[in-house]
RNA sequence: GUCCCCAUCGUCUAGUGGCCUAGGACACUGCCCUUUCAAGGCGGUGGCAUGGGUUCGAAUCCCAUUGGGGACGCCA
């Protein structure tokens, strides 16, 4: 490698890991595996209203649920440390007095009430709401003198009023920016804290930053930036705006939208796997026929000039479609072990569990594996085979009213049941191979009714297992029972 | 309001001047398979925002319009 390749992924901690970052840490992660470089954590915690503990916590799980290993950051280290912005102050104090010292930046003493007013002013007028230059051109001697008097200041930086700033971006090109749309943006705040253009240009300097790959909605962040970037000295990195992920309405997608935070995709019982494959396709392709790729496919193909420049719409029912393929692949003992909790968790199944219950437990989720798109709705498919008796649904009353076409046949049907020694899929199967005989019926016929009486609804996986599992007496009362609610009543 | 970005089926997208009477996936839908439901297989509905250019030839290039999004903080 030429040219060492370093991203990174640098959120805010002021609330869960959102489906919009872990795409931009998606892509940034696939962006260093894919060219040998290095995937950078930091955490841009400096603003001290909102940023938590408890935020820095989730994220770091979330990134870790969807296999985002990062190569340097928080809990691993790295030589361009600390990767908390808190614990780099000394830097920006540093940089910031360079800027001083050379001119290009200054202290501002206007209150921020002041600048709320002129700023409401300027909107309501339809004009520009930028800083209008009150302090710009105050000597440094005056501001010295203020500031010794205690005055509150923040330090802006100078910019150019004449010029245009072009980004050159790696998914959109050439970008142009007038320089006097631009306005003298705070650098630093009152409280001595950096904002965060000056904190993430002043970082990704320092760690050696080659791409910056995120939202599109930093896009009229960049050129302030890169004129940070000149006023320091410093060289530039590569410039890469993905598309933003917009909601159903097509605007930002937020809590209006549903669930936004990777954490309650996992909470709802969707696999990692499929929602990195399904954020991989919001806003990238590799070809017009691929959509189901591993890790180490995404890896491989991953490329920035393959990345789209128009927004995408989440879609929530593709991710449970993709989620539906990915537990149809799990081998059987995973989607057993992460099919367990979740009927513990409803209530279905024992804490702690013992070998039995484990193993008919497993048996039982194995049986709806296919039919599942998501593991929450686990519970729902499996209801059945828990508790002694059953409450038909409206649409098993239905079926359960074809038996009374053949009062007889079902009878039958239950005597033979009750006296069955071997209550298996193969004896049922052979058993009432018979019996069709016998009345010279379809298998249909008898099917319908008896699933209705024994799982109380339409629709269920094969009858001959679901019979076997819910064992002998079970099957037989709820049968009778069954037919009882339609009048025809079983002896024995 | 100002600046910036974007524009192919409802959605995600393939497409970089002729291979496109526009391909795939989700969703919707018909049929097949079948003990039901899923899954699977085979079909179907559905799109190049509009108007001007450029060109022998435009989804593809240019311009305008329209529409959508984003930014304009002592948030990130």
């Amino acid at each position: 490698m030429a040219e060492d390749i370093r991203v990174r992924f640098a959120p805010s901690p002021t609330g869960h890991l959102h489906i919009g970052g872990a795409r931009t840490a998606l892509f940034n992660y696939l962006y260093a595996r894919r060219q040998n470089g290095v995937f950078v954590l930091r955490i841009e915690d400096t603003d001290a209203e909102r940023s938590t503990d408890e935020s820095v916590r989730m994220i770091l799980q979330d990134l870790k649920w969807l296999g985002l290993t990062w190569d340097e950051g928080p809990e691993v280290g790295g030589e361009y440390g600390p990767y908390f912005q808190t614990q780099r102050l000394d830097l920006y104090r540093e940089k910031l007095e360079f800027l001083l010292e050379r001119g290009h930046a200054y202290a501002c003493f206007c209150s921020s009430e002041t600048l709320e007013k002129k700023r409401e002013q300027a909107m309501a007028t339809g004009q520009q709401p930028k800083y209008d230059g009150t302090c710009r051109n105050l000597s440094r001697a005056d501001a010295q003198a203020r500031i010794k008097a205690g005055e509150a200041y923040v330090v802006r930086l100078k910019l150019p009023t004449e010029g245009t700033t072009i980004i050159d971006d790696r998914i959109r090109g050439k970008m142009v920016f007038e320089n006097n749309v631009l306005d003298d943006f705070v650098l630093a705040r009152t409280n001595g804290l950096p904002m965060y253009n000056f904190a993430a240009v002043v970082d990704d300097a320092a760690m050696k930053i080659s791409h910056v790959i995120r939202g599109d909605d930093h896009i009229s962040n960049t050129p302030r930036q890169i004129l940070l970037y000149q006023a320091l000295g410093e060289p530039l990195p590569a410039f890469a705006h993905v598309p933003m992920i917009l909601g159903a309405d097509k605007t930002r997608l937020s809590k209006r939208h549903g669930a936004t935070s990777v954490g309650a995709y996992a909470d709802e019982g969707y696999l990692p796997q499929a929602l990195t494959n399904y954020l991989a396709l919001l806003g990238w392709s590799f070809d017009d026929k691929t959509t189901l790729f591993t890790r180490e496919q995404l890896i491989d193909k991953f490329s920035l000039k393959k990345v789209s420049k128009n927004p995408a719409v989440f879609d929530p029912a593709k991710l449970q479609w993709m989620n539906g393929i990915y537990i149809r692949q799990l081998p059987a003992e995973e989607y057993v072990a992460r099919a367990l909790p979740v009927l513990i968790a409803a209530g279905l199944l024992p804490e702690p569990l013992d070998e039995a219950a484990r193993a008919w437990g497993g048996r039982v989720a194995l049986l709806v594996k296919e039919h599942l798109k998501i593991f929450t709705e686990l519970p729902a498919h499996v209801s059945y085979f828990f508790g002694e008796t059953v409450e038909l649904d409206e649409t098993a009353k239905e079926k359960m009213l074809l038996a009374k076409e053949r009062p007889d046949l079902f009878k039958s049907l239950h005597q033979k049941m009750s006296m069955l020694e071997s209550f298996t899929h193969k004896g049922l199967e052979e058993m009432m191979k018979v019996l069709l005989a016998e009345a010279q019926v379809k298998f249909g016929d008898l099917v319908h009714p008896l699933r209705a009486a024994v799982t109380g609804r339409a629709n269920s996986p094969g009858i001959f297992e679901v019979l076997e599992l819910l064992g002998k007496e079970r099957t037989v009362k709820r049968l009778a029972a069954g037919l009882a609610s339609v009048g025809i009543t079983t002896e024995n």
